[in-house]
DNA sequence: AAACCCGTCAACCGCTACGCA
DNA sequence: TTGCGTAGCGGTTGACGGGTT
């Protein structure tokens, strides 16, 4: 009680001091809402205001930051008190520049999920999303400089190792194709959506599933944080909504860190499908491409970094679905470029460096960028005028399951409790028996030991215009 | 000493997804 | 089912400090 009095008129005091500085001294700019006269602070944080956001936490707990302005007399936005918060003030924030061992992760989980910033912060403990770009983006600039590549060459190695084994399992794996009537009419053919869900499925499933030689990031995670039950993600960073929406889907990565028997196995990174634009089941249906798209997808080789011509980060070496492409990226919106091109890869990678070039043979995509910048705007608006998606979600199907097929992309293979499914097959039924019915409760219905939130969406094919 | 350049870091902005009424 | 408020992500910008000319 004592404390909660002492904590209040600290607070108090720490308000005065704030009340009593000068509009210019707090750097305030002034509006006004529904008549209510209004301050709003931007520019650097001073350590009074710290003080008093760390105190709002410490008495009401992350989220709600809107309500700071409310509870407190910070000038802040919401969005402004979570950033500072989120990466200045919360408890075991490692400061300071990242080890070597840092750096070797970062690079590791960079060249598999892309520019994944957030997803690599709740890998590594103390650090945030923020400070990890800033760094990958001055990495960049350096090796940009000093022409030096982006990826050391055993990782640029065990890349496309990896992509010739996700080949060859690939097609051994999913040669047996299964016949969909359900799915006829379609621009698809079941076939071509069990490959592509396959391919899909094995590319995240190569990526993170992290077996036999995929094990670096893995093993460099259990290496830091095997020891001690690390807590994955990172239990510092506050509000992990999505990834602990993501862990409903793919809880299995929690489990797996601390379990000393899949520690080396199951490591399952947080899942991809989240904000992923994939081209999987939702790229340019412009149907001369399609077919192109189907004969060269091959293998996962996606998405280049195209910067004023000049190689920046490249995309995710190999399987990872990077497809939220960064702005100077290829993205699907190159008509030519059916899938996130990796011609565009070879066309912009000035040093020839990127891994995924090893890969880009296996494309005739061309791509506009490759014949200049104005071309490739033409290009662009043309693509931008030409329907893009259809197939999936049913007109008919409730906007749950809408927004979940929206959300989705890629398969993960992952059931509830982070078990593995055992292969993509189940897929197949699971559309078949949501076309049957057009009732995606049918879906569950028929694959019972699955959640509503959990499976069938997350791998069912995504996106796409409706009809 | 001043101007300029460059790298780093913190913060902002725009967009998207989610949750809830 | 829909609309709105909130949270979070990733890209971009701007301030600042140190080095160089």
């Amino acid at each position: 009680m004592n404390q909660m009095q002492n904590e209040s008129r600290k607070t108090m005091i720490l308000e005065k001091r704030m009340a009593s500085l000068s509009i210019k001294e707090k750097g305030i700019s002034v509006g006004s809402l529904s008549g209510e006269n209004w301050v709003l602070k931007k520019g650097p944080w001073t350590s009074v205001e710290d003080a008093i956001l760390a105190d709002f936490v410490k008495r009401h707990g992350e989220g709600n930051w809107n309500s700071v302005r409310k509870h407190t007399s910070l000038s802040r936005c919401g969005k402004s008190c979570r950033l500072r918060w989120t990466n200045h003030l919360r408890p075991n924030l490692k400061k300071g520049t990242f080890t070597p061992q840092e750096e070797q992760l970062i690079i590791e989980l960079h060249a598999k999920i892309g520019n994944k910033w957030a997803r690599m912060a709740a890998l590594m403990p103390g650090r945030t999303d923020n400070e990890i770009k800033n760094y990958w983006n001055t990495r960049i600039k350096r090796h940009q400089r000093a022409g030096l590549p982006l990826y050391p060459p055993n990782i640029r190695y065990q890349a496309s190792e990896e992509n010739q084994q996700y080949k060859n399992a690939s097609e051994h794996m999913y040669s047996d194709k299964h016949p969909n009537d359900g799915f006829r009419g379609s621009i698809f053919e079941m076939s071509d959506i069990h490959d592509i869900v396959a391919d899909n499925f094995y590319a995240y499933h190569r990526a993170f599933d992290a077996p036999s030689s995929d094990v670096q990031v893995s093993s460099m995670l259990c290496r830091q944080f095997g020891s001690q039950n690390y807590i994955l993600g990172n239990p510092a960073l506050p509000n992990m909504k999505r990834l602990r929406d993501s862990e409903k889907q793919c809880s299995g990565f929690t489990d797996s860190i601390s379990d000393e028997h899949s520690k080396s196995k199951h490591i399952v990174l947080e899942p991809l499908w989240k904000k992923q634009k994939t081209f999987i089941l939702g790229y340019p249906c412009d149907p001369d491409h399609q077919s192109k798209a189907l004969q060269s997808s091959g293998g996962a080789n996606h998405g280049g970094h195209v910067l004023n011509g000049t190689s920046s980060a490249p995309s995710p070496i190999l399987g990872a679905s990077e497809l939220e492409l960064p702005s100077f990226q290829c993205t699907e919106t190159d008509t030519n470029c059916c899938f996130p091109c990796s011609s565009t890869l070879m066309s912009v990678d000035a040093y020839g460096e990127s891994p995924s070039a090893a890969v880009s043979s296996q494309s005739d995509c061309t791509s506009p960028r490759k014949s200049g910048l104005l071309e490739a705007l033409v290009h662009e608006a043309q693509a931008i005028s030409k329907p893009k998606f259809f197939g999936f979600p049913h007109p008919n199907a409730s906007s749950r399951f809408k927004n979940k097929a929206t959300e989705i992309s890629s398969c993960p293979n992952l059931g509830e409790n982070g078990s593995v499914w055992p292969d993509c097959s189940i897929l197949n039924d699971s559309l078949s028996t949501f076309l049957e019915h057009n009732d995606y409760k049918s879906v569950t219905a028929a694959t019972p030991s699955v959640g509503l939130d959990s499976y069938p969406w997350t791998c069912m094919p995504h996106t796409c215009r409706m009809p």
